[in-house]
RNA sequence: GGGGUCUUAGCUCAGCUGGGAGAGCAUCUGCCUUACAAGCAGAGGGUCAUAGGUUCGAGCCCUAUAGGCCCCACCA
């Protein structure tokens, strides 16, 4: 055993133990021990972090409690999977690659496929690790061992197998479908990628001529003017008696040579705008579905940096450019009718905020309908739970509103496509690896599709393609499913929702039975750490300043499923004060161990507060196994918390404090063994929440085993369960509280002791003191302590505290304040005239004392004894005092 | 337009299946008591948003209202 320094200095001890964890091969699993050992498997996937990724604050919340999970599991005896790794993040990486590379003065284009791939990978591999490694100073005891990239050869052989499943099965197709296009990062992007934000707009009105009627028009009402060079009709409501006669007619299309059919289409709302519709296949959805209704032409007039490709004076302006000019042209020529100011909202391209174009371009897409199915059958059946169940409602709304997803990007930076083009018949072949002849034309000249994959596509592998799938490794068969998923709301729709359907589709298997969603940590005015706030606080100054476990611990306190929390340097200060009354705590108990070497103790050796805190111990343990079991890890951790500092630290500490004093005191091995005992427990209760000082204490206090995080975590134990001895100390404690709260309101210091008697008729209360005398006075500053069954020899003047069990009456030497103890004790009676009345409402009412449980009644009435009795106590003393 | 969620002490938040309102920080009063002043002992502070309802009993369940936040959505 090592002395300890005097105040916790996580810098210390934090690397050389998560060092020593990394040697011992403790994060690893294994499928085959855990095969051979009869253990139950658990796993957690890691959500894999971006290789462009630094580490925030949502990534220390998200892996403190995969950590605490796996760390919880790994204790109770579960054979623990972490799997971690990271993802390739197609678009986010592409974007920085592109960035490095243009500071170099090179261009994407220029450079080619092949090379430009080149200089990502080598991006990947010089900053890929970097957030790896900053999850390493969190304490995450992931198997970095099996630490995988979506982009591995596993995972990728997973995308193709997917992919080409997919195909051959129908869900996977081809198509030309009006898609969400960014005209900033030139691809397509799914729908989950777009964000509407309302924006304040215009709505302008516009005549259209009726070809062949002189001065007659249809006004209709557009907030994107340009897009009218791509009109291919005007939509009006059948029901619509105002332009009935118009479906059929022919209008001009202002400022270009093109005529266009009025048509009629339950589409339009009659009530709004003007009740005419311009139609615009090609870059509305709701037009394009009107198009394919009224086969009518798709006309596409932008290029894909959305710039007009329409021949003629607008051709090469920006949409917004041409916007402006086309608005100007439409008002020389008499057709504008007026300019509403109208709000609406907008699509925007969540990564790079840029306005969506809606584009009619050939994509690759998932077929949703049939897979979305199973998916929310999985909740409804309850295969699945969200924590807490109300996502399970975004979850299904979304699932059940789902449209095709596509997922072919305009990218280099991804899984591209398996898809093979015969270069003379154009037939197309889906396969994991180029054919070798085509099957229509025979020839062998091939070229790969262009495109790559939506980075989700490979994500969404992530439960199975990590552990081997499709091949069925042990791994495989061992820990899949996984069990629980821990990740922020905000990416249920880009990921969890995927995984599932993936999962059931692949494997016929939900991927994991629980998701454990947390929220957004903000700023401290509940703001969202963003870069451009400049608000964002980072995990790893956090970290330097007060330690992982404190960093950990801010985390988790207060922490409920589902909501956000916000940052304060404050909450890191008051965990990293806990950490250093455990460690004092800790410290004390050695120091005395080291004088006096704790021996085996048998239980009929503890005396009284000894096996009051063994069965509170006792007890922690089983709430706090409940509480985790549930989830619920912010109430685990304010339990443990409170245990420590305040049963633990403040109260059994401090009574044992005497006998260990006492060099001849017989009991003082007993004192030593508890003292061990239960801050072994309590340490192994608080360490998955802060791992590093739990474990530097565990290793200095004892010599047996190598590490608290493979030690067993704490059973609830039959013959640890002593009800009355916790009973009994509740009754001293509550003498002790009413003492200290009387010397206080009389300004006696604790340096002043005060001979103290103890009054009560109930013998056996008398012994509770008798047998608490030592820790009773040390606690309750007496000089000397008296039991007595009537208050025969006490000085009429003497303070006087009534509790449940007893009246305390303590002499002073000076004379007491009379009125001020009248005061007092008149408070006193005040309260306890409320609480009597309470107690009697409730029994007098008839219903209740007919409806109510049996237990609830009987606890009722002991409730009215007890204060009937200290009331009698008060009145007594009262009156007393008052004829003085 | 639809859905969700929140409103609890000065601040930030907990509160499990309904059974006498909690924590941290802040405030006030004493204490350097041989583990810890990053500490110890006390104290003050809440009509649990509002109005109804269910119930013997509601912070918790139901309905409505007000306000805040979030998500989804094709009204040009």
């Amino acid at each position: 055993m090592k002395e300890l320094e005097k105040t916790y200095n996580p810098a210390d001890i934090e690397e050389r133990l998560y060092q020593k964890w990394l040697d011992s091969k403790y994060f690893h699993a294994d499928a085959k021990r855990g095969r051979r050992e009869g253990k139950k498997p658990f796993t957690i996937v890691m959500p894999p972090p971006n290789i462009t990724g630094q580490l925030h604050m949502g990534h220390a919340l998200d892996n403190t409690m995969q950590d605490i999970l796996i760390r919880y599991k790994r204790m109770q005896g579960y054979e623990t999977l972490w799997q971690p790794g990271t993802d390739h993040a197609a678009i986010a990486t592409e974007v920085k690659v592109i960035d490095k590379l243009k500071s170099e003065g090179i261009d994407k284009q220029a450079l080619g496929r092949e090379g430009f791939l080149e200089k990502a990978w080598e991006w990947k591999e010089e900053y890929g690790s970097r957030i790896v490694k900053q999850l390493h100073k969190l304490g995450s005891s992931a198997d970095w061992d099996r630490e995988r990239f979506t982009m591995d050869e596993g995972c990728s052989d997973a995308v193709l197998e997917v992919f080409t499943k997919l195909y051959e099965k129908g869900y996977i197709y081809k198509g030309s479908r009006i898609i969400n296009w960014c005209p900033v990062c030139q691809t397509s992007i799914s729908d989950a990628e777009v964000e509407h934000e309302e924006q304040n707009g215009f709505f302008w009105h516009i005549k259209y001529p009726i070809v062949g009627e002189e001065n007659r028009f249809v006004e209709i009402a557009t907030t994107r003017p340009e897009t009218m060079l791509g009109d291919t009709a005007v939509a009006v409501n059948p029901e619509d008696d105002r332009y009935r006669d118009l479906v059929g007619k022919m209008l001009k299309l202002p400022l270009t040579d093109r005529e266009i059919p009025v048509i009629a289409d339950e589409y339009v709302d009659q009530e709004f705008g003007t009740g005419c519709v311009k139609i615009t296949p090609a870059h509305d959805p709701n037009d394009f579905e009107v198009g394919k209704r009224h086969g009518l032409e798709e006309i596409c007039i932008m290029n894909d940096d959305a710039t007009i490709c329409v021949p003629g004076k607008y051709e090469g302006m920006d949409r917004y450019e041409a916007r402006k000019a086309i608005v100007e042209d439409l008002e020389k020529l008499g057709l504008l009718v007026k300019v509403v100011p109208h709000s609406h909202n907008v699509g925007t391209h969540d990564r790079c905020k840029t306005t969506v174009e809606p584009m009619v371009k050939p994509q690759w897409f998932v077929k949703m309908d049939e897979m979305a199915k199973p998916a929310i059958e999985a909740l409804k059946s309850g295969r699945l739970k969200f924590v807490p169940e109300s996502f399970g409602k975004t979850y299904l709304h979304w699932l059940e509103g789902i449209r095709d997803w596509c997922i072919s990007r305009q990218l280099w930076w991804g899984h591209r496509i398996p898809a093979y083009y015969c270069e003379d018949c154009g037939e197309m072949v889906v396969s994991k690896t180029a054919p070798d002849v085509c099957p229509k034309c025979k020839n062998s000249h091939f070229r790969q599709d262009e495109d790559t994959l939506d980075t989700w596509f490979s994500s969404a592998l992530w439960p199975f393609s990590t552990l081997g799938w499709p091949e069925k490794t042990p791994e495989y068969e061992y820990f899949y499913p996984t069990d629980v998923l821990v990740t922020g709301y905000d990416i249920i729709f880009f990921w969890v929702i995927r995984m599932v359907f993936s999962g059931l589709e692949q494997t016929g298997r939900e991927p994991f039975h629980t998701v454990l969603i947390h929220g957004l940590v903000r700023d401290s005015q509940g703001r969202k750490m963003s870069k451009s706030l400049g608000n964002g606080i980072d995990p790893l100054e956090v970290i330097d300043k007060y330690g992982a476990d404190a960093l950990r611990m801010t985390l988790m306190t207060g922490n409920a499923p589902g909501n956000d929390m916000r940052f304060y340097w404050e909450r890191v200060e008051a965990s990293r004060n806990f950490a250093n009354k455990v460690w004092n705590a800790s410290r004390f108990i050695m120091m005395n161990i080291e004088k006096a070497p704790v021996t085996d103790v048998r239980l009929e050796d503890l005396t009284l507060p000894d096996r009051w805190i063994l069965s509170k111990v006792n007890t922690l343990a089983r709430d706090v196994t409940d509480n985790m079991d549930r989830y619920e890890l912010g109430i685990a951790l304010q339990k443990v918390y409170d245990f420590i500092w305040e049963e633990f630290c403040d109260w059994y500490i401090e009574m044992v404090k005497p006998r260990l004093w006492e060099d001849e005191n017989t009991t003082k091995a007993a004192a030593l063994w508890t003292l061990k005992t239960v801050l072994i427990q309590s340490l192994k209760l608080l360490h998955p929440y802060m791992p590093f000082i739990t474990e530097e204490i565990f290793c200095n206090l004892q010599d047996k085993e190598p590490s608290i995080m493979i030690s067993e975590w704490p059973a609830y134990k039959n013959e640890w369960n002593f009800a009355d001895e916790e009973r009994a100390v509740e009754t001293i404690k509550e003498a002790v509280r009413a003492i200290r709260g009387v010397r206080t309101s009389m300004n006696v210091p604790p340096s002043k002791k005060a001979k103290v008697y103890v009054v009560s008729e109930d013998e056996g209360v008398l012994e509770i003191f008798g047998n608490s005398r030592l820790f009773f006075a040390t606690l309750g500053y007496a000089s000397e302590v008296v039991l007595q069954k009537d208050k025969s020899n006490i000085a009429d003047d003497a303070v006087s505290a009534v509790t449940a069990d007893a009246t305390i009456y303590m002499p002073f030497a000076e004379l007491v304040d009379l009125d001020k103890e009248i005061e007092r004790l008149e408070k006193e009676e005040e309260k306890l005239k409320k609480e009597l009345s309470r107690s009697k409402g409730m029994l007098e009412n008839e219903k209740f004392v007919s409806r109510a449980p049996e237990a609830k009644i009987a606890e009722e009435r002991a409730k009215l004894e007890k204060y009937s009795q200290m009331m009698s106590q008060v009145q007594e003393r009262l009156g007393q005092l008052r004829n003085m």
